[in-house]
DNA sequence: CCGCACATGTAAGACGTTACATGATTGT
DNA sequence: ACAATCATGTAACGTCTTACATGTGCGG
């Protein structure tokens, strides 16, 4: 039960959701959450059916009668907005970015020598598109009557993948074309 | 077992922690990794545990003789090294960073007047701490003789608290100071 | 010698991922 | 009506977090 030490993120994404955008079921909210929040909070479609179960049990939300394929139309309950409502009004925690790259990167003298130039240049190219996807979605919100909060999501997306980018841009060339061996000259750029 | 489908990246970054730092016991693993990768890639004790019997168990490992507090000294074998630079040299995936603050800034609407900046401006003293401990820890390291690429990584984070920053700073006025109500009044910026 | 405080290691539960069963739907 | 295809929902698994036992050293 979550209802004693308050809602998980994911589970408040989905209330906020189901409040938003009124009733839904539950292949309607891995659509929604796919291109809504998926870009920062990303949920799998088995998350999703189990924190619905999990709510529903708490009585955050009801669900409606069997459909077709077992499918249920859920509703979010007054109990369900109080809920949401009070996670939303909790500070969230820091929750640092997990980098499997950096790994990468720290043990990056142990790399055969052209190898990790590969990866800093792959990982780039797939930021750039990022970026430029982010960049599009942000001219087109620009038109629209979008909300500030949703842009201001769509503005850290763009700020992070230009930090991303940058940093890969500053990282210095001993880095890349270094000969295989655990250590630089001491002595530097000569 | 981890043999058939490759480690994963905490299991890979014990192996090169033990490789780097000689063998180490448990509590010795704890205190290593959180000093060395703690900023980007954080291990509790107990993952360090699991990871440790698996991996001997897939002969990665040696593990000595019970010592005091059932403590065993863990050593890489050669099979592990072998692990450890095969899981090197793939590319790691990119795992984009989830953040809880997104999701409330996304709902900012709901929130009560001042919230949303009371929570921003938390969000902005912390990692503003969090710079300045980096940019302490990067003077230090320029003096020493660290590696590149421990530097690297270091540089990651400061780009990336940066980014941060700028994005809170850079955010519209109108986010912090709405009036307590779903949509600000069409016609923006007046 | 006793009790407190701390560090090491363990176990249980929450969360996230991957791969699978099953029932609709579409095109022929 | 049949088969192929796809969407929906489920189950099994791996990983991470939290909270707990147990043992060790230190101060009285």
């Amino acid at each position: 039960m979550d209802s004693q030490r308050g809602l998980n993120s994911t589970a408040a994404a989905l209330l906020g959701l189901l409040r938003r955008h009124g009733p839904m079921t539950g292949g309607d909210l891995v659509r929604t959450a796919e291109t809504v929040i998926g870009d920062y909070w990303p949920l799998t479609r088995s998350q999703i059916y189990r924190e619905l179960t999990t709510l529903t049990g708490d009585q955050f939300l009801s669900a409606g009668p069997p459909g077709p394929r077992r499918t249920r139309l859920y509703s979010l309950t007054p109990a369900g907005e109080t809920a949401f409502l009070a996670w939303l009004q909790a500070s969230p925690g820091d929750a640092q970015p997990r980098m499997p790259l950096l790994l990468t990167v720290l043990f990056g003298a142990d790399l055969p020598p052209g190898r990790l130039a590969e990866i800093l240049d792959d990982h780039e190219r797939r930021h750039r598109e990022r970026l430029a996807c982010y960049r599009a979605l942000d001219a087109d919100l620009a038109g629209s009557d979008a909300s500030p909060y949703t842009r201001a999501t769509l503005s850290f997306g763009i700020r992070h993948e230009q930090a991303v980018l940058q940093w890969l841009a500053g990282l210095p060339a001993e880095l890349r074309h270094r000969e295989h061996g655990s250590h630089p000259a001491p002595g530097g750029a000569a």
